[in-house]
DNA sequence: CTCCTTTAATTGGTCTACCACTTAACTCAT
DNA sequence: ATGAGTTAAGTGGTAGACCAATTAAAGGAG
């Protein structure tokens, strides 16, 4: 028995493995372009002589890895190839593991003083527009909102756009959300430290054009530091 | 509207997340042991009050991750964990866009100098242990075959453990085996510096014992040169 | 002719009945 | 009492029917 399990793991190729070919080709092969809309599953069962339910598990996961996107009784949309493969993976490992707040902080922390320190050193001219206008978009909410936590949050994923580095950037994507959520149902951003910390943005953001990488590290560690402590408060 | 759409994927947890977080709760707290057979499709339908389907979808996603495997006819069994239960989970997406090569492993650089220096302040006794039983492991493979790349990535993920900060661990998941593919397909590992790896392994592994962070920082760093080097040179 | 309302068709979501295979219990000859 | 042969219950696999939401087409009022 166990000396045949060696030769064991030569599987067939099953039916969803072969729709997903016929899917992937599909789109390789450019007949499907990012924002197409899929034949309806009925169509292709019938096209491709299989039953619903194998069509179903194919788009299934290919919608785990974040190529195609259901939408309920309206149709599957073919997403973009950037990097939205990984964005679904992440967020699908991310259920299954429910990781705790603290941990969701401490590596936010970490990566945007990767981030910050990338940016100073990587930064476009465009990366540097679109941080101003960020900065700004958080200033004009504050004057006339009391919620200001997006736009705050939009600063930070702007650095790490800034940063170029497409994975840390779809890690910040899928763990900012989470946090942000906790922000809100625990109120932490009090009242009177928005102008704190919109000012602490304005420092941060002058030390990357400068590309002072040492200066704004410091100011983003500063920056962050109680969110940090407020997050071992919790645990 | 084009900002906010990045925090917009707000999630209402779905049935087939609710299902796999009581089968996981299931195995997390020990009630079902790896090995152990789950109940019948039918009876957990029953018992959660939920159509097969959803059952069905929850059971497929868990064997995506290898927690679980269904024998056809025959049963459900819950598997060890272990990072060759993702092996090979990126390798479907890849043959439609690979990711940045440079950006995974610059990436992976930055948690695992975060995750060491963690790891020197709250490495626990079992923590040690686990740790020396993967370099063994890796020194065992060494010396009998070509191939330790596995257990190479191993010992490293078992620091990101003893780093204890799930968040971290969980993207070392995502991100080792995306690597180890490329490495395995260009060849990286070279035979003549295999030991020197082993060693390199082995100090770190000291400096974590003697709690030294800086040491340990050092270490990894060097470590880690030479892959940064190479992703360069491939972009 | 235009715009709003209504209606019919189409979509993905869900459930249930049936299938082939496995497994364990049972029967019966030895 | 034992063993093989048989049978029945249970399993995951598959397909089709039905559901509610969406969407596009048809109809009618202005």
């Amino acid at each position: 028995m166990e000396l045949l399990d060696n030769f064991k793991a030569i599987e067939v190729e099953t039916p969803v493995d072969k729709i997903i070919r016929q899917i992937r080709s599909l789109i390789v092969s450019g007949y499907l372009a990012p924002g197409d809309k899929l034949p309806s599953e009925r169509k292709l069962s019938e096209k491709l002589g299989v039953g619903r339910t194998y069509i179903r598990d194919a788009i299934k996961k290919l919608e785990f890895f974040g190529i195609l996107t259901t939408h309920p009784q309206s149709g599957v949309v073919v997403n973009g190839t950037d990097i939205s493969a990984m964005e679904g993976l992440f967020s699908n490992v991310m259920k299954i593991e429910r990781p705790d707040f603290f941990s969701l902080v401490e590596t936010r922390v970490s990566m945007e003083l990767f981030s910050v320190q990338n940016a100073t050193k990587r930064r476009t001219d465009e990366d540097l527009k679109n941080l101003e206008k960020a900065l700004e978009a958080y200033e004009a909410k504050i004057k006339i909102s009391q919620h200001a936590e997006n736009e705050d949050f939009l600063f930070h994923l702007k650095i790490a756009e800034a940063g170029h580095n497409a994975v840390v950037k779809t890690m910040m994507l899928i763990i900012l959300p989470d946090i942000l959520a906790i922000y809100k149902k625990e109120n932490f951003c009090g009242e009177d430290e928005k102008l704190k910390r919109l000012g602490e943005h304005r420092a941060i953001l002058d030390a990357i054009k400068e590309k002072d990488a040492d200066k704004a590290v410091l100011l983003m560690q500063e920056h962050l530091k109680n969110v940090l402590e407020f997050s071992k408060k919790i645990l």
